[in-house]
DNA sequence: TTGCATACATACAGCCTGTATGTTAATGAT
DNA sequence: ATCATTAACATACAGGCTGTATGTATGCAA
């Protein structure tokens, strides 16, 4: 640990940013947001409060690169499981199926669709999800859907990715995950089925 | 306001809750739980922080008493305005409605679908859910969906409330009620239509 | 009326947040 | 290679907030 020598500063803040944003993360899972303090998280990333706030503006900053890198981790996790398939059930159905398996990951839920939402409001949430996991959903719908108002597609889109984010939380708080997929894979058939006549 | 002379106790208690949960209510909804402070609720209520403490255990016991209340207020609300239809399926199509027309009170979608999760867990507002407003939902949906598996449509009940859930917190955040009622109705048609072949 | 419990009010200790200031090391220009 | 500048911290401090401990007055029951 002496050999630390001529470090270049783009390293340092990579390190030091990991650092916070790995204990902050552990910390914010355990015990939630709110119960979370900086002396607590900058003790178990070996950083001083000073180095907290050189790289974020405030505790909720550095919530927000939290929830950010694991928005940005289930995206990418999904993505690698999402082989490109011909039907759209199938890709909805393999799709939400990627989701669920993304979402067990720990703290994934309660840091996404808990304590995210509450500290950081749910339009940065949706934009956050937007701008990363992208419109999957709303695409896959639309393929399937051609004859629906666009604007209530949005709609729909939102209020399905509701119902799996709920499926998603029960799962991660200990409930059995086989009714909860029987009945979105229920919920998906049934709307798309409204679809094409 | 100089004629309190030999109030009972049990007057001011209730008295005194009253304006606590009141301006707590308030607060809560303009700030968010975090970002308000006790000193400022006491203040608004006209009281002193001893008060406060004597009646709630702390802080976040006053915002379970809120959401308590709240919850209580949206089930009696939804219970006024549903009256005992034959047609299951109108049944489920008008307490949707109900409860989206509950939900337009202002800071209530705040208070039981963001905060109140995030302070008190799911598994709280669950329960309190269940204590109150009851399984409604639940019950109609197997009232029109006879042969699925229990378990299933528990998940299925509360996936499908999930959904309701955040319609009624985007229309309270601004957006426009009608696509959201048009992908409710059609989720709801879609569903019943899956239960009896 | 007298003793007790309730309903507060006040004071205090500890912690936490954000900022201001100081210090060391890297970087870029000469 | 040197020097000025800036980034990356570290330390110290002020203010506010939470929960508790203690004190007081009023309703209540015997």
């Amino acid at each position: 640990m002496q050999q630390i020598k001529h470090r270049t500063n783009e390293a340092r803040t990579a390190a030091t940013r990991a650092a916070l944003i790995g204990a902050a993360r552990t910390l914010f899972v355990e015990k939630g947001y709110g119960e979370t303090g900086t002396p607590e998280i900058v003790a178990a990333a070996n950083v001083t409060r000073g180095a907290l706030y050189h790289h974020f503006a405030d505790k909720a900053d550095l919530f927000r690169a939290v929830v950010t890198a694991e928005a940005a981790a289930l995206a990418e996790a999904i993505d690698r499981a999402t082989i490109p398939v011909a039907a759209p059930r199938t890709a909805l159905i393999e799709g939400t199926g990627a989701y669920f398996a993304a979402m067990t990951v720990p703290g994934r839920a309660r840091l996404l669709l808990l304590d995210g939402p509450a500290v950081l409001g749910p339009q940065t949430m949706a934009e956050l999800d937007r701008s990363l996991g992208g419109a999957t959903l709303r695409q896959g719908l639309a393929e399937a859907m051609r004859r629906v108002d666009p604007v209530e597609l949005d709609a729909l889109a939102d209020c399905l990715s509701a119902a799996f984010d709920r499926a998603a939380l029960a799962i991660a708080g200990g409930a059995d995950p086989a009714p909860y997929c029987a009945a979105i894979t229920r919920l998906i058939d049934a709307t798309l089925r409204t679809g094409r006549p």
